[in-house]
RNA sequence: GGCGCCGUAGCCAAGUGGUAAGGCCCGGGACUGCAAAUCCCGUAUGCAUCGGUUCGACUCCGAUCGGCGCCUCCA
């Protein structure tokens, strides 16, 4: 069984189920990085909002099958390659200097996301393992009149395709406007038109294709490696929000003017970040990578929760001190989670304002799903949540849960995190080291040597092992 | 110029034509050897401003102020 989730999409400007071609599976494909650098903190929001998407409908019971690009073949990634080969390298030189950037910062980029907890697509197809498919279906759409070749170069005749424009919501004439003449490629019938095939220059890696030597433009990647990989009907495709135009639109012009029909159904895309309330740009000092955060003692789920918290589609005001804010509100729900765990301390009750667990518990299942349901509504998901941690430890400290109910909430936090990933259940490998630490404290409680059971306690602190002293004398302990 | 978004408490933030969720921080109290965790109480007569529609608006309409995005580099 699966449940029915809505989502904005950008095609309509409105919440919409998704309803998907297959029943019960999605198809979902997500605009990966541009491998030349570290991807900063920007970029990681897309990429975990896109991860929050696929782990709710995997949470929701989809089966999901998600492709994410690898960008590496563009203009950045060969001005930095080739900066030190000499003027006379070989093709094969110059392909190689581009090979051992983009593996390089791939395999960053891959360990970024696996610090971040976020799931590694299915499908990861670098383009330049694409490079024919891309040709075929430049050669097809140069069939049906919708591209022509120029110098070495072939471009997209926008004109040929009625629905340009839908994804934006641009008009043709609004576009003539707003449209710089790129004196690069001045040879367009029209300035709109985009190149779908670069014709080669000296100095860079090129492929032989029907036009001569040349590399792929932008756009026409993703269009050939997802109707390749996810086929001609795809569920759901989401980038950021500067996606929308011109990555996105033009996608569509490419995939719809060969296919004659609908490629993509619902388009999802993610809001920007700032920084402090500012655009986030290097020269203002307040650019991060992730790795920049670590060095300066985040938790990288801290970023997580953080950036989850927040609403995919509002501007996200990144900050320390709302990173702290993250940091204290997991710390809520470990502690909450690691009190279900162990058993009840409080005393059997009866407690007038008790409550039935288990049917509170469902109140707040239906409330979490319902905001999940309704466009990834994480804040009031986890308001949810929140209201039910409160209910819970007001009725445990009366009426302690039973083993059962306690599972039952544990399942809960569970199926929560399998979309959050941020309180899953803690190895207790550490058990035996930490009672022994806690039966020298016990000791010195006894003789009532507070000095040595307070040291005893602040060693453990300093192990990152924070102690809970309980009502009936026993000892809890947790990570802090 | 065109298209669009946002402005809710110290900070973050949901929400809705019917009388302001949640988190963080802060203050007081309970519990504790002291803590930690937890609980209880308190913290926006008001949702940028000014008009309008309405029995009733933070929510709809208009205007104004402020912040932001896109209109072929961009997560």
């Amino acid at each position: 069984m699966h449940r029915t989730l809505s989502l904005f999409n950008t095609l309509t400007r409105r919440v919409e189920p998704v309803v998907p071609v297959e029943e019960g599976k999605i198809s979902l494909y997500t605009c990966g990085p541009t491998v030349y650098n570290f991807a900063h903190i920007g970029n990681l929001r897309t990429f975990l909002f896109q991860d929050l998407l696929k782990r709710t409908f995997r949470a929701g019971g989809y089966a999901v099958t998600h492709c994410m690009n690898i960008t590496d073949v563009e203009d950045k990634i060969i001005r930095d390659s080739q900066a030190g080969l000499p003027a006379e390298a070989t093709n094969e030189q110059r392909h190689g200097a581009m090979t051992a950037l983009t593996e390089r910062f791939t395999a960053i980029f891959l360990d970024d996301l696996e610090t971040l907890r976020i799931q590694k697509a299915e499908f990861l197809p670098r383009a330049t393992a694409y490079i024919g498919q891309m040709i075929h279906l430049i050669q097809d759409l140069e069939a049906k009149g919708l591209a022509y070749p120029r110098e070495g170069s072939v471009y997209y005749r926008i004109a040929g395709l009625p629905q340009y424009g839908c994804l934006a919501h641009l008009d043709r004439e609004g576009m003539q406007a707003g449209a710089s003449v790129d004196a690069d490629e001045y040879e367009r019938d029209s300035v709109t038109d985009f190149v779908l095939w670069k014709a080669g220059k000296p100095g860079e890696p090129s492929w032989d294709s029907p036009w001569g030597p040349g590399r792929p433009g932008w756009h026409i990647e993703c269009s050939a490696m997802g109707m390749e990989l996810l086929g001609e009907r795809v569920d759901i495709h989401s980038g950021g929000v500067d996606l929308i135009f011109p990555h996105h639109e033009n996608e569509i012009a490419q995939s719809e003017g060969c296919l004659g029909h609908r490629w993509v159904n619902h388009w999802v895309h993610g809001e920007f970040l700032m920084v402090e309330g500012q655009k986030m740009a290097k020269s203002l000092g307040n650019f991060f990578t992730l790795r920049d955060l670590i060095e300066k003692g985040v938790d990288p789920i801290a970023l997580r929760y953080a950036i989850q918290s927040n609403h995919y589609r509002k501007v996200l005001n990144f900050s320390f001190e709302g990173l702290r804010a993250a940091e204290n509100s997991l710390k809520r729900i470990r502690a909450f989670r690691k009190r279900m765990e162990g058993e009840g301390q409080g005393g059997g009750g009866p407690w007038a304002e008790a409550l039935v667990p288990l049917v509170r518990l469902e109140q707040a299942r239906t409330e979490f799903w319902a905001a999940m349901a309704d466009d990834l509504n994480t804040p009031e998901a986890l308001a949810a949540l929140f209201t039910l941690i409160s209910d819970l430890n007001a009725q445990d400290d009366h009426v302690a849960l039973t083993r059962d109910e306690r599972n039952a909430v544990l399942a809960f936090l569970d199926e929560a995190d399998a979309i959050f990933a941020a309180w899953p259940q803690e190895a207790a490998s550490l058990d035996a080291e930490v009672e022994a630490f806690i039966e020298a404290r016990r000791a010195a409680k006894a003789a009532k040597n507070w000095a040595e059971a307070d040291r005893v306690r602040d060693q453990l602190k300093a192990l990152g092992i924070v102690l809970e002293d309980r009502k009936d004398g026993s000892v809890g302990w947790r990570k802090g």
